[in-house]
DNA sequence: TTGAAAGCGCTAACAG
DNA sequence: CTGTTAGCGCTTTCAA
């Protein structure tokens, strides 16, 4: 029951009858060993059941191919695709994954961020909060790499991997203005956050654009979370002469803004028309299926991994680092519940 | 451009004027210090940003409040949830999570379970796959603690967390029943996992309580993905005469078998009914809504890890570690999927 | 081609 | 109450 001792690599050296220093050497592939020796010692490993220790390893070099996944809300399957990319990428480069969820509070990010920090990870994959600046930037003077996934922060020079947020807003929102809406409500996260002010910009873009005058009061900007959503969302409803359509800013909202359609006992499309940005397992099965605008979620993932790797010089066919940010495309996808506003 | 190199203990005390061993007394709070040394090494540490190296902790004291979660997919809202819930517990009791996803790869989750040994988790969450049973076993031989949730491992002596699986299977089976269903397709997992059979046991029990023959050209027991599953959903609706109702075993499968059903063109519930295992996002705002066996998805993972907690011996409040398996209850959710068969 | 030994940053005797 | 020191497991000079 009491657990053995694990096998270091000092055991392999002795059962393999050769200092440690060779056998480093051929575990790690670094420097001439006789093939005899590799032999011996890669048997030996073997039978010992010999696991290196990371830990050992990371203290030595200084670095420990551990990644730090920062992400609001794991549960919200916008994230949960991002994660899975970025997992899928950092696998296949033989780095892993430290997931921290800050369900969008600075403080829980600045916790995290110390975790990190204190595991010695080589980078960090983030969703920032908008907050810690400074913390972020502590990090960065340690030479701890950083790439921001889905949203920016204002002033931290670090690579980003984002979408095209306010051309999707844009889209969305001229498709809704094509089909005659002129009462468009829109349900979108802080403006503090850069997905938050964009997609609110893409959707004042559109009306600008078509000279349609937007109700303030048919705007509503605060988080991205459900419970702070669900009260704007009934309020939204109330307001007279009410919204012909919604367009909700991320897949959260758009389940708050469905949620108060059925509640005030609107039909789709025929009272109100529903746009959600992400496209997201129920948009697509729900009959009427949502419209929306859907993002490449676990590219983000990948590809922000890969800007990670790229900063940390770890991706051998590819270019070098660059701060340059990245832009994914996204894609209006048209299905059945915009419709014209009702006649009334 | 260059980092700043990390502070580290030995900093912290020549900064402070004292041996590092003082630092580490204070740090750790462990062993007595004056308060005048508490004072000037808090404020050194400060001053210089330090954050101690969890590499070298770990090395030192053989334990790094690491924990290891394996799932099979993280897109999966299900899995999503208890890593949520999983996060949750860890954060709280000061351990971060190294997250692995297996895709139902016994070959993935090996390799996982090697990265996760070279790690030096202290313990392993995990959904297994059902294979590598040695190297489950050499992972507890080494001391490393698993705790196994939502499914179980045949022949692992290890605690698990898991929910009545037959029961909720039996449950929503009869109240299929009971509205007068007598050709019931289930779409389920694999007999290997303990879930895949414990769902199809609760199927089968129904029926021969109910006296009701099966046919069994309406059980498909495959995969939990999606892929796999695709097939089987559109044969199912093939057969002749054809189901009234299917019972979905997972959410996955709950949204092939809803797909297969739009794709055929029937209608729920007149046409036919289902039921899915898992009550997810899309059950709930689907129109009509439907009926399913809802999981306490997140307690999964908060219990697991408090599990994992308890065979560390690091939960002061709790019992001792027990390996006792611990069932969590589900519930059936009747919503309106599920209506009489068709009369024909 | 190989081994001895130093040192990565930390904790815990042990001696003062 | 505090400092010195050994050592956790690994990699990498340096000498042989």
């Amino acid at each position: 029951m009491t657990p053995r001792r694990r096998p270091t690599l000092k055991d392999v050296a002795a059962r393999a009858g050769v200092g440690t220093a060779t056998v480093s050497r051929v575990l790690t592939g670094n420097g001439y060993t006789s093939q005899d020796a590799r032999d011996r010692i890669l048997a030996a490993a073997q039978e010992l059941g010999y696991r290196p220790s990371a830990l050992a390893r990371g203290l030595k070099l200084q670095r420990t191919e551990a990644l730090g996944l920062l992400v609001a809300d794991i549960t919200n399957p916008f994230y949960s695709f991002v994660a899975a990319g970025a997992l899928q990428a950092a696998s296949e480069a033989g780095h892993h994954l430290i997931l921290c969820a800050t369900s969008e509070d600075p403080k829980m990010e600045s916790e995290y961020i110390d975790v990190l920090l204190e595991s010695r990870v080589d980078g960090i994959l983030a969703v920032p909060t908008g907050a810690n600046l400074e913390q972020w930037e502590r990090a960065l003077e340690f030479g701890v790499q950083v790439v921001l996934v889905d949203r920016e922060l204002e002033g931290l020079r670090v690579p980003s991997v984002t979408v095209d947020n306010r051309g999707g807003a844009f889209e969305g929102t001229r498709l809704l203005l094509g089909l005659g809406h002129r009462r468009i409500a829109i349900l979108t996260g802080p403006r503090a956050t850069t997905t938050g002010g964009e997609r609110l910009a893409g959707y004042l873009d559109a009306h600008a654009g078509a000279g349609v005058p937007v109700d303030e009061r048919l705007v509503r900007s605060g988080s991205f979370m459900r419970e702070p959503a669900v009260a704007a969302a009934r309020e939204l409803l109330t307001e007279s002469p009410r919204a012909t359509a919604i367009f909700a800013a991320n897949n959260v909202l758009g389940e708050v803004a469905l949620a108060a359609i059925n509640e005030a006992g609107l039909r789709i499309p025929d009272d109100i028309s529903l746009l959600v940005f992400d496209d997201v397992a129920w948009t697509r099965q729900m009959t009427p299926a949502v419209t929306a605008i859907a993002q490449p979620m676990d590219r983000l993932g990948s590809v922000g991994v890969e800007r990670l790797l790229d900063a940390l010089g770890r991706r051998p066919g590819a270019g070098k680092a660059t701060d340059e940010p990245t832009r994914l495309p996204v894609q209006v996808i048209v299905r059945d519940s915009c419709g014209p506003p009702p006649r009334d």
